[in-house]
DNA sequence: TCTCTATAAAAGACCA
DNA sequence: TGGTCTTTTATAGAGA
């Protein structure tokens, strides 16, 4: 049960929603955790990817399902699409360092296939991230909120707001500036997507917790997190 | 317990 | 031309 003791009435204007500027709230002292960061590198060389299946040992290749080999590697833990063309994908990595000492690894093994691969235009192309703002979070509200704010802006520059536990329990944001996407729960945890650096991640979760922390839901304790379940284990390196 | 729902992003083949 | 496929990751509901 949500407490409805809260500001917003049901038929609020814009004006009576209250600021929520980050300019007004206390420094967060709430870092985001990097979660997964996928990257995109240039080997600069054609590959025969049947070579590459056959010849390393965490390579899947099902060309009728997919035009990529997948290689995965433990240490850093990645997992890399690795294409004909000598384009490669890189995913699962904890941080941008991560993802470059990976990527390395993936050329290294593709060398051992036998080729001379380079290692060109590493580029870090999403952050995934994710935070607790520590307390339960009324969605209903921060939806609301965001949209009356916005209803004066042009349609192109309104963040989107969308909310439907029909369809999926978290609040879907979609923030401007910087360009990256909220999935809020009302357990007062966030998902933070589409960043191009961590920067962009921290100064998007900066901008958006003042309106969570707003719509605190007194009184309600957050759900104990679940254990992560252990994901089934692919090949070995 | 698994799969699906939703989010971002890249790669490139393939199909309508 | 644009959608689908695959991979990853946090998050959390519903339904089989």
């Amino acid at each position: 049960m949500l407490d409805e003791t809260h500001l917003v009435s049901t038929n609020l204007s814009a004006s009576d929603v209250p600021e929520a500027q980050p300019s007004q709230a206390p420094p967060s002292t709430i870092t985001p955790q990097l979660q997964n960061v996928v990257a995109t590198a240039n080997l600069e060389i054609r590959i025969d990817l049947n070579i590459v299946a056959r010849q390393a040992r965490n390579a899947d290749y099902k060309p009728k399902r997919f035009t990529a080999v997948v290689l995965r590697i433990r240490e850093p833990k990645a997992t890399a699409l690795i294409f004909a063309s000598g384009k490669m994908v890189i995913t699962g990595a904890r941080s941008e360092l991560d993802a470059r000492l990976a990527g390395r690894k993936f050329a290294r093994i593709v060398a051992k296939c036998g080729y001379h691969p380079k290692f060109l235009d590493f580029k870090v192309q999403n952050i995934v991230g994710s935070a607790d703002v520590g307390h339960c979070i009324r969605l209903e509200g921060v939806e609301r909120h965001i949209r009356l704010e916005d209803v004066d802006k042009p349609v192109n520059q309104r963040r989107g707001a969308a909310y439907d536990p029909d369809i999926f329990p978290g609040l879907v944001l979609r923030w401007m500036d910087p360009r990256v996407v909220f999935l809020v729960f009302v357990s007062g945890r966030v998902v933070i997507t589409g960043a191009k650096t961590r920067e962009q991640l921290y100064e998007g979760f900066r901008k958006v917790l003042p309106y969570l922390k707003y719509y605190v839901i007194e009184g309600l304790a957050q759900p104990v997190r679940k254990k992560k379940k252990k994901k089934k284990q692919h090949s070995q390196d």
